[in-house]
DNA sequence: TGACAGTATTTGCTTAGGCAAGTATATTCA
DNA sequence: TGAATATACTTGCCTAAGCAAATACTGTCA
């Protein structure tokens, strides 16, 4: 990692990109890390969603998979864990206390004994219904003043980093 | 929050910009929010670093209040959990495993009783010593194929997200 | 001075995440 | 078939975060 270019030789062309040069350990400085500032704004963006939603009864973790389940109908456990970027065995426990509170069910496949398909019950459904309106009105205020333009711009770099984010997971 | 347009009158100016319109309740769609983005992303590359960092025994939580210290000296624990974007609460338990490990300690201020000055010890200076040039391989990875005037338009959008998402909490 | 508000830190309680090990089931292939 | 392998899910153990209450100290103001 230390030297990632070494491994694009003529040997083994970069089926992706090589690493941008831009940042250095000599003079690296955290406020200008695209880490950082995104770390900041995706706890910004949890922590307004979570004080508009916590009358519902719903913490940050919890809307995540609701969300899915609402948007892509029954879903599996690793599904589910995939999607919210968690750990399969975080979702196994964040699904007990969702189906405690008897807002989703989990039913075990007949084909396959192995998985647990989950699905929302009606209670669920009622409360993640107000969620997407929370998280657009959340967005369009952290983005006050981007114009679509640079809203597409943006989500664009975002998309390039997602996929080499992936693709050094896959090299691994 | 649901409109928060309304709140921009005559009789109260916005000091801000107003809120985006970028994104709806009807059709929304997380692959397409800039914060389920995000924070794929800045999982990757907490992920990433930890792989290369635990062999220094330092988990992803760790290492940010050691890098405030090296980088701004001595510092107390508000403004380290400040930095962090974490909870006080937190920031304490935090510097509990790190007083543990030896890595670094707390000193009671003289001038103000009140306040914890905590600095690095020589084995904290030593823990730290690696992590900038690991952080910035992995930022550069995640930015493969990112030329220089793209890196900044994406910090400066970043910054504006911070900004905005600053005022929210301020205007609260 | 003395009540009072404000700040710094800590602690208790709960939710939550990562990792590794364990269990049950499915698939592959000799 | 049957052993090896892979997958889905769960559980145990630890670190970690948020929130609210408690504690200790500082500064202000009547």
């Amino acid at each position: 990692m230390r030297h990632p270019a070494a491994t694009t030789t003529a040997a083994h062309p970069a089926r992706h990109a090589a690493p941008a040069e831009l940042y250095r350990a000599a003079d690296y400085c955290a406020e200008e890390s695209v880490g950082y500032l995104m770390k900041r704004i995706v706890v910004s963006i949890v922590h307004q969603a979570d004080k508009h939603l916590d009358a519902h009864g719903l913490t940050s973790a919890q809307w995540g998979p609701l969300l899915k389940l609402r948007n892509s109908g029954p879903s599996t456990v690793v599904e589910l864990a995939r999607w919210c970027v968690v750990d399969a065995g975080a979702m196994t426990r964040l699904l007990d206390r969702l189906e405690k509170k008897g807002l989703c069910k989990r039913v075990r496949s007949t084909t396959d004994r192995r998985v647990v398909q989950v699905e929302l019950t009606p209670d669920g459904d009622a409360a993640i219904a107000e969620v997407p309106a929370v998280l657009a009105d959340v967005l369009n205020a952290h983005l006050a003043g981007f114009s679509k333009t640079e809203w597409l711009a943006l989500k664009s770099y975002l998309r390039r980093m997602v996929a080499a984010g992936d693709a050094l997971r896959e090299a691994a």
